[in-house]
DNA sequence: CCTACCGATCGGTAGG
DNA sequence: CCTACCGATCGGTAGG
């Protein structure tokens, strides 16, 4: 009856989708009865939050595919492989549940841009890896995609607690970009700017047959370099 | 009952939402009989096509502000000031009247990224004021929101028209750039989407509180001219 | 262009 | 986590 929240995330997969299907198909195929199909289930709850994450892994992957107002519950729940109003036994709400969604994939993607920056030692080195790292978490893995695709189709009782973490991310482009050397009369914020709207409209037109990610987005940083391509790292003020 | 398609679109506003209005609170409060209310609507047709125009220009402007998903046949009703079964005297279906919107909406921008290049000489000089006519109609116009904002909540049915007239816009900035003097290890097409990338993001994060449209246009076309501005035009082998 | 209606789908819930 | 259900909303239509 009541939802318990906050529970801790765990990770781990199982088949248990597929079992839960076969008794969907049993009872539609033979009309057993309610009573047959709850004592069919097998009692293997070991893992008391697997679902739990199952849910919010293809929450985010339908989110951020097709958006979250294209996105039924029952949309998850079939992924997932349970019925839809049981989705509600582990989040409270479909806008809930769009808030883990942000939350976990704002996570990763700030540890995996991190994790990308920490072998590179230029600042416009960095900057381009963390580029290459954004647009592959956004075209390949969808968490990214379901936080940065489409944010005007976003409930909007939700959608401030949904900027600020948004932010949170962006935050990290800021660190970026303020270490490296823009050429006069360049200001760094529009240059974030253009340059992470560069890379997430790439949403709109990449296609999986053409170049892979990191290709488009050292492609697309090339324009943005350019400057530091010409002027040597240090050698601002040289310039006629 | 057959809806009459393919008819020009006139121009001119009336009152007759207004009107309109009062025919249905009318109907509500003293629960007239269907012949009285019919009888009450004055006989003044003379623009036949001027219901068809509002419908266009709500639509347009609800599509643009929300989306084509998140819009309703009913939302467009109410704001042209009729009912939602009429709708459909004028268009045969929701995606017919995106259709629609879409070719009214892609004449009249390219109309207006034509008329803004005209005055000006320079190759940098054009795509600049095109940039920033782009901006200006994305931003405050609403017909290319409708059109550039969200391509995943589109119909996938009617996905393959909408893409090809889009392209018929974007060739305009593809003619442009190819005019430019880009820096060495830019390509074109990259260049092109950057561009229209850091435009088209803006209106994600576009207040009205804020700079104008032209403003953000200029300081994000800023980012890209940086290379004209350091080489003057036609300088470019004189490079390092 | 209105009336009156349809089937489908949606987010969500009580009770077990 | 399932059963069985609710009210709301949606795109669309027959008939006038």
């Amino acid at each position: 009856m009541a939802c318990p929240q906050g529970r801790p995330s765990l990770h781990g997969s199982r088949q248990r989708v597929q079992r839960s299907i076969n008794v969907i198909f049993t009872k539609r195929l033979f009309g057993g009865s309610p009573t047959r199909v709850t004592a069919a289930l097998p009692l293997d709850s070991t893992k008391p939050d697997s679902r739990r994450h199952d849910i919010l892994h293809h929450a985010t992957q339908l989110f951020g595919s097709r958006g979250y107002g294209q996105t039924s519950i029952r949309d998850i729940a079939s992924a997932v492989g349970m019925l839809p109003g049981s989705v509600y036994y582990h989040f409270a709400s479909k806008e809930a549940l769009l808030a883990a969604v942000y939350t976990e994939g704002i996570e990763r993607s700030i540890a995996a841009v991190e994790a990308a920056i920490v072998a590179k030692t230029t600042p416009w080195d960095r900057l381009e890896a963390a580029a290459v790292a954004h647009l592959s978490l956004l075209l390949a893995d969808g968490a990214l995609a379901a936080i940065i695709a489409d944010g005007r189709n976003q409930p909007i009782a939700a959608r401030d607690a949904l900027v600020q973490q948004r932010n949170r991310y962006e935050a990290v482009f800021r660190r970026l970009v303020a270490d490296v050397d823009l050429p006069p009369g360049v200001q760094s914020g529009p240059f974030r700017l253009a340059l992470l709207g560069a890379l997430n409209w790439a949403l709109t037109w990449y296609r999986p047959d053409g170049d892979p990610p990191e290709v488009v987005a050292r492609d697309l940083f090339a324009v943005f370099r350019t400057n530091q391509t010409t002027y040597p790292l240090g050698s601002r003020e040289i310039q006629p």
